[in-house]
DNA sequence: TTGTATGCGTTATCAA
DNA sequence: TTGATAACGCATACAA
């Protein structure tokens, strides 16, 4: 194994000798080659090749006080559902010559300060929200000293910050409406934390659709969960103890959705004989488990990508477009969800 | 939506204005407080706070030349497998002050141009590599010139690097061998691509497996997929429609493993009853699926932070212990194997 | 068109 | 113990 040292690479001031001009010929050669004579450039640029020079980003950066770096806050990385999001992200980032830093959040000990000192050092210049909170407890007015932010997927009106989201009241209503028109007449719903204002319109959603289909909701029909297999499985768990239990359920994800599925086989049902599930997210997986899952597909290159551009438009002060963005999302239909048999 | 604009912070000069020293007591007072009398560094210490002053990292990692950021490169960021890899990489890199880039590989178009540009610009100090490839083409001359880097889960002789990893061979053998003790004769392998030296010693372990046991291995029994559920499914539909299906399966991942099992319930059989799966990594998902999954649990978390260390000792120059790491890894039986019928 | 000088925020060397 | 000064690598206002 071989162990390497970073090596010194040339600097202005080795291509300015070489040269012969200033270090400030040889940044306007580079930055600016129209306001250098053509020979000069040539020489300059000859130079640069000779030495191996390539500007170097710290002091480039030190100079205009940026970090061209920005932070991402995942609530948990270990969710597929966020991974695309991220590769939408980092596209995009990439292309307009920044960086991204991703926080995970799933561990909630010691990062909090992590996440703060990135921001009072000037290591990043934005922060991109996937989850409802900051990283960090802030005051109103220290809220006031964090750099340009953008939500994207959740929501956090306290915070007034540019957002990209598809419609969850919407998506949850036709989800719901979807099993109704398989004869289902008691649905359970597995939703997330009360406290997450994506869930909230997920039940709304959930809770109208019923309403619309008169059918009375009732409250012992919806478990909670935190978006783990495990939690999908507790929660079906959880309503199949009842009198009468469901004869289907929507999910707030796929990942709880398919931890129900996994416990209603291991209970003996036949899913969608004896129960109907839908899930949230149409991540890669929900195709290939059995039965494939029926789930609304959300485009989550395109939320990552949305919501990197809307960041980018901050950072450059031309907020020509920095309202929020919706973006559409679909029913797909699949295996796990059936007619009612009477 | 509130736009933000990023918040001038105080530099070391105000502080030092406000208490009235220059900037290199400021710096000394705060850096190493033992070069300073009591009575300034109070004075100092209190100034920092009245005007709510913070090192900027920039000033910092110009001076030191170093920006104290690290690339992990990860062939797919989607592939649940390197979650918990990533996890531990960014939980012992803050603990030792570092920031981490992830680059991801999947997409294989722009990306190469990034990461050398990371390198030439100094963005990053060092480099975590989880595929078997450097992110770029380097001749040898040009891999002279890159920064410290580590290899995790994977391996690549010629670049001669301080390499965390499990023993591939001897888990896939024994995986295999569990197979064959279950009464197993026919047993297949749904393999990685060719050119990854890790599926080259899994498949050794399979081969040596059989070998001991006096089981001829007959190429057609190993089908190649490319570590997706897709793939895993497909690669499984080979194999079943050779004359003699194998009635056992060794896959090279959980996620072609869980691909494999979602085509095997699709063809009507029954795992185990009617074909064994065995998989490897262990993902939080494998324990969720129907049957739940036999397979090889590899200590994600450890490699990375194992790999984050290895990589810190570099960039610190002192290679005590910069050689290459061997971590444990553990069959672990789930309802996916069984007894074969005689 | 080019060079000089200065600044970005920090740290280190040297002398006082 | 402290301060003046220079240095890191780059960019730009201003002067030549």
């Amino acid at each position: 194994m071989k162990t390497r040292k970073a090596v010194a690479s040339a600097t202005m001031k080795d291509v300015a000798l070489k040269a012969k001009v200033s270090t400030a010929t040889v940044s306007r050669a580079l930055m600016n080659p129209e306001k250098v004579s053509q020979t000069t450039r040539n020489r300059v640029e000859q130079a640069a090749i000779d030495v191996g020079y390539y500007p170097q980003a710290l002091g480039r950066n030190t100079k205009r006080n940026e970090s061209r770096t920005l932070l991402v806050i995942v609530p948990d990385i270990c969710d597929p559902f966020f991974s695309e999001i991220i590769r939408g992200i980092e596209v995009t980032a990439a292309e307009h010559g920044y960086l991204v830093l991703i926080g995970d959040c799933a561990h909630q000990n010691q990062q909090e300060k992590t996440f703060i000192d990135l921001i009072i050092t000037k290591q990043i210049d934005g922060m991109l929200l996937l989850g409802s909170q900051l990283p960090f407890d802030a005051s109103i007015e220290e809220q006031r000293n964090l750099p340009p932010m953008v939500m994207a997927n959740e929501f956090a009106p306290e915070l007034e910050l540019p957002t990209v989201h598809i419609d969850n009241l919407t998506a949850a209503f036709d989800a719901v409406n979807y099993l109704h028109d398989l004869g289902h007449q008691r649905i359970g719903c597995i939703a997330g934390p009360e406290e997450m204002p994506l869930c909230h319109y997920r039940l709304q959603g959930y809770v109208q659709a019923l309403r619309r289909s008169g059918i009375t909701v009732d409250p012992h029909y919806i478990a909670r969960g935190n978006f783990t297999y495990e939690a999908g499985a507790r929660a079906l768990e959880q309503l199949l103890a009842l009198p009468k239990p469901p004869t289907a359920v929507f999910c707030h994800s796929d990942v709880m959705a398919l931890g129900a599925l996994s416990w209603a086989k291991r209970q003996g049902l036949h899913v969608p004989r004896d129960l109907s599930i839908i899930g949230f997210d149409n991540i890669s997986l929900s195709e290939f488990c059995d039965p494939p899952l029926t789930t609304v597909s959300q485009p989550r290159f395109a939320i990552g990508r949305e919501a990197m551009l809307l960041l980018l438009d901050q950072l450059h002060g031309q907020n020509v477009s920095s309202g929020s963005r919706l973006l559409d999302c679909e029913l797909i239909v699949r295996g796990s969800t059936g007619n009612i048999l009477s």
